[in-house]
DNA sequence: TTTTTATTTTACCAACTGGTCAAAGTAACG
DNA sequence: CGTTACTTTGACCAGTTGGTAAAATAAAAA
């Protein structure tokens, strides 16, 4: 008998509000900041009531640490998957465009990073200074060799990284802005062909 | 007789108080935003109480608006003198050092300012919408007049300025990441010369 | 010096905040 | 059906929050 629990120890319905109340939190706290945000809002953007949250989470804090260890993993992944043995231009490129279709698909999880950054990462440093330092140095060494070795132009790989960070977040983090400016255009199909233009003009050999 | 006033109304002490307040003020709002922002933290690292703040402004928000607007006469001005009548390069890297240099020099009001517009820019909207949309609109014609008379290369104006906009500012906004990154570098010196590259390879005929 | 004006403090509020608890309600199982 | 385990709610609480009022203090003017 299988009983009403599901695989990993949850309920259907614990796995259902447990999601509504992510996504809920979400929506707050990636625009307010963890200390800007409150239990009360969550709660009604979810549809429970505030002690029916604290049933299901031990603590705002709990909540917020579980949306940001879950984006952290998404958020490095397309850094790892650049590859040595690959074409050096598409490779970054590739990186780029996998960076940009996350700002695309996931606006709000690369503006709850903004927050935490902003407030100079209590939660997160321990993994940009570990994790995420050792991936771009690694990575970075590939980027220095192919310079080197002239198969794309000359470049300070550190900033090329932090150069490819910038512009595909922006238009995530700054949407409003952007949407403010452009009033008619649709900003992520014109970034995908305006940052092709710009990184292949950056790095291409002529 | 000048009498204790000076020449715009306030006291030695009362701008003296209303300095240390808008410091404290803008260390404390540009890493908790708006609500994340307590009075009390912001009263005591001005060394004033909390009553003593609410005699020289009239509310938490004032203080807030207050911060805001003079912010944006300094983030409009470096677009304001990009000039139609000089070189097209120039001019326009001559924009990117002067925001570089605003983030260099004022990286908590950049922080500010995208802690708002993460916010959905409740208070400066209209300004966006309104100023910033004018100014944008006027200064890509003239970028694109030297686009289509081929002294830059063909580009996206409106996407060109964004991504001045993200490059420099992420150098401020994204400071504490950076810093987890580059443990050694002085991020700013090598960015200066990295953008110089970087506007340089996208613009420059060949 | 006295009087007037400006500044600061103390004591206080009402509303809000994150969180608890026990009781009531609802599913699922035997 | 009854029993058991899970879920939801309402009442509540202690600490915090933005803000007020009046008294006390300090500075300037007369």
């Amino acid at each position: 008998m299988k009983g009403y629990k599901m695989g990993n120890g949850q309920s259907r319905i614990q796995k259902k509000n447990k999601d509504f109340i992510m996504k809920a939190a979400l929506d707050i706290f990636s625009k307010y900041g963890f200390r800007g945000s409150k239990l009360d809002q969550i709660a009604k953007q979810s549809g429970l009531s505030k002690p029916n949250l604290l049933y299901y989470f031990p603590s705002k804090e709990a909540i917020h640490r579980e949306l940001l260890s879950g984006l952290l993993e998404n958020w490095l992944d397309p850094l790892r998957s650049l590859n040595s043995e690959g074409d050096p231009f598409e490779e970054v490129m590739g990186y780029v465009r996998r960076k940009l279709y996350l700002s695309k698909t996931l606006p709000k999880e690369s503006r709850l990073f903004a927050n935490e950054i902003l407030q100079g990462a209590p939660i997160i440093k321990d993994v940009l200074k570990g994790e995420l330092k050792y991936l771009v140095d690694e990575k970075t060494k590939i980027i220095q060799k192919w310079s080197d070795e002239g198969l794309i132009l000359p470049i300070h790989p550190y900033h090329l990284i932090f150069s490819i960070w910038s512009l595909t977040q922006h238009y995530a983090d700054f949407d409003t802005q952007i949407r403010a400016v452009l009033t008619n255009e649709k900003p992520f199909e014109n970034a995908s062909v305006y940052l092709e233009t710009l990184f292949s003009r950056l790095l291409k050999p002529s």
